[in-house]
DNA sequence: CTATATTCGGATATTTAATATCCGAATATC
DNA sequence: GATATTCGGATATTAAATATCCGAATATAG
């Protein structure tokens, strides 16, 4: 029950792309400086962030990935899901159907308690994700860092900027 | 993001158990072949449980299992810490002090937003498990169960019974 | 009181998923 | 049109979850 590391590295890449929306982003390889990761795999997470619809990449020279959607309209649960997968953490294999007392699969339509039990609660789980915007969050990751780490990180930024073609 | 699957065996076997506290259990054996589960396998989960000071184990000819608490202080929260370990889902790497713009450690003392943003989450994912316990818990299944099946598992669970020693 | 049968408890193989990496397809620049 | 640089999916490697086995402990029976 341990989230992917991905989803970190996505939602910091997220973030750091937020101020740059609609028509601004950065190079893989640069997302992947910013924070000293392995490029390759970096890859693999912004690729699925790229499917889900949550980022657009360009190729050839001058690639870049930049935000799909407005800053406020992603949350820290799309990136989530699209990293992490939208299964249910729990998986229920209705073992009450097995043994010498099981339930027949007629009986069973409505879901187990136990498994409802769980499930209500990864509900809340994502509701709470559901409520952390990118535009708040890059807000507050600003207003934590101190204006003088923010204008440093935006001089880098501005350097290795891309536009979309 | 996958739970353990012994978390869903410990569950039911756990919610098997509450009509008989505080004195009466089931042997390994009995626990396994209810739900038909591997037994070797089982017995991994009941340790942890044992190790949690959930259930109590008794060893020797007439071994058992049984609750070491009242079920009604027993939620589903405990039972997936016990099984499923206690470390957080989200697993905060610091990766905002790599890189070129790294922030210094002393400007770290205050989580990360985002690790904030999904610990807030897990702790709304806990609340709602540990509002479930096994007493209520076990009523809600026999309710939905039926008396007449209620009554089969009963009668098995009485033949196959165990008493603390 | 001793031996025995049966049980729990921790340590050990096997399988699955997550992690890390590589190579080919695509595209803008020269 | 050729080339250099980038993204995208497919492929090895590592770690964790799954399944299993064997020894320690204990209540019963002789």
């Amino acid at each position: 029950m341990r989230i992917n590391k991905g989803v970190e590295w996505a939602s910091h890449a997220c973030t750091l792309l937020a101020p740059l929306w609609p028509d601004k982003g950065l190079s893989l390889s640069a997302l992947a400086e910013f924070h000293d990761l392995p490029e390759p795999y970096m890859a693999k997470q912004m690729q699925a962030l790229a499917r889900a619809g949550i980022m657009v990449g360009g190729r050839g020279r001058g690639g870049f990935y930049l935000l799909a959607k407005s800053p406020a309209e992603i949350t820290l649960l799309d990136i989530l899901l699209a990293v992490d997968g939208d299964e249910p953490m729990f998986q229920c294999k209705e073992i009450r159907q097995n043994g010498p007392c099981a339930a027949k699969p007629t009986d069973c339509v409505v879901p187990c308690n136990i498994a409802s039990g769980f499930w209500r609660a990864e509900e809340a789980y994502r509701q709470s994700l559901a409520q952390i915007d990118l535009a708040s969050l890059a807000g507050a990751v600003a207003a934590q860092l101190g204006s003088d780490k923010v204008a440093k990180a935006g001089e880098w930024i501005g350097a290795n900027l891309r536009t979309r073609a």
